[in-house]
DNA sequence: CTACGATCGGAATCGTGGTTCCGCTTCAGG
DNA sequence: CCTGAAGCGGAACCACGATTCCGATCGTAG
């Protein structure tokens, strides 16, 4: 039968552990590489396991997505967390943004997801989603207090901006060089006007 | 057999003609609202016709969608070039921007094959996809002249940024307020820097 | 070392959606 | 009005990918 939940109800067996890791290590790379339309099959065998082995440990594929893509919001809300009190609000505001447009360009499915949680706020993937808005939303007014970011935007307008410049980057393969410039006129659009009225 | 062009290459018979045409309103109205992954049945459905009258005038899904797109993309080009000669290219250049990102937010599909002919510039959709790129590279340009955008920005960066902001706000339907805010961002980044340090 | 349940692998099953086929219907020229 | 060809509908066919099943194995308690 399929489990009904992810995480393991009694010890596993020793092999069954390896092989999880094994599973969550294949996918991961491979939902970076193709995205989540890759197959369970690709998945499978770069994991050097049967699809069914994967079911024993996930219920569908959306729940193996779901494992993956809660680990990589927990770090990226963890590092968030961090930074909250960093000597440069500034700095930290849009280094987090570019580490995340980074993450994108590099990770297919970052970008969707984010997207999804930077609007759909409550359905956020098992609340992680929920938890990284909320850590930005941190870097985000204390960027604010500190001036570094214009005051008259909030974290739906910066989630809005922020997913947009993440599927592009993972949309088409940016160069290091055109992500840069795109990054830059972003960044000066979120700071605050030099003469704006107001 | 299917046929080895979407043009006629002989005079179609009279309901020949029309179906061709109801079934084009029925891809166009079906593909904004569901996206590229609307089954041919739902458009014949729509359409009212079976799924083989389609393909008697489009060999393949894809030769359907791209004779809407290049529609678009049509429309959207002449737009731009008649914009060209505005009194204000500032104006010119950032309205085509926001019509465009409406369109996006209005007709799914039109944000994916932007950011395609964006940055694979050469492979645009049977060449439209150029011609909107440089119609558009025109409108930039001439901003750039009026002193309306920055000028160390190209069509790249600016078509990036473009489908990024298309992207976002197709995949999550914004309401008008926040596709407002978002636009003033990325057009305050679009600006020339008031007090360029450099 | 054994027995037994936990695990495995991967073939079989299902559902979905694109494309093809073909008997039937509808034009349009004579 | 007649008839051959163009066009039609939609069932049949195919490919693909998720999920399920089950006989063969493997780990581990005793």
């Amino acid at each position: 039968m399929t489990p009904e939940t992810d995480e393991p109800r009694q010890p596993l067996r020793a092999d069954a552990r390896r092989n999880r890791a094994k599973v969550l290590d294949a996918a991961e790379a491979a939902l970076a590489e193709h995205g989540i339309s890759v197959p369970m099959e690709e998945i499978a065998q770069r994991a050097g396991v049967g699809v069914g082995t994967i079911y024993r440990q996930f219920a569908t594929k959306e729940r193996l997505v779901e494992a993956i893509v809660v680990t990589r919001y927990e770090r990226l809300a963890d590092e968030a967390d961090a930074l909250a009190s960093a000597d440069d609000a500034g700095v930290a505001f849009f280094g987090q943004f570019s580490r995340m447009v980074e993450e994108a360009a590099v990770k297919k499915t970052f970008a969707d997801t984010l997207a999804v949680a930077g609007v759909d706020i409550k359905a956020a993937t098992s609340g992680v989603g929920q938890r990284l808005v909320r850590s930005f939303e941190k870097l985000l007014t204390n960027a604010q207090v500190a001036g570094a970011v214009r005051g008259d935007v909030g974290i739906p307008e910066v989630m809005a901006v922020l997913a947009g410049t993440c599927l592009a980057a993972e949309h088409a393969a940016w160069d290091k060089h055109l992500q840069a410039q795109a990054l830059t006129i972003v960044f000066d659009g979120l700071r605050p006007p030099p003469t704006r009225r107001q």
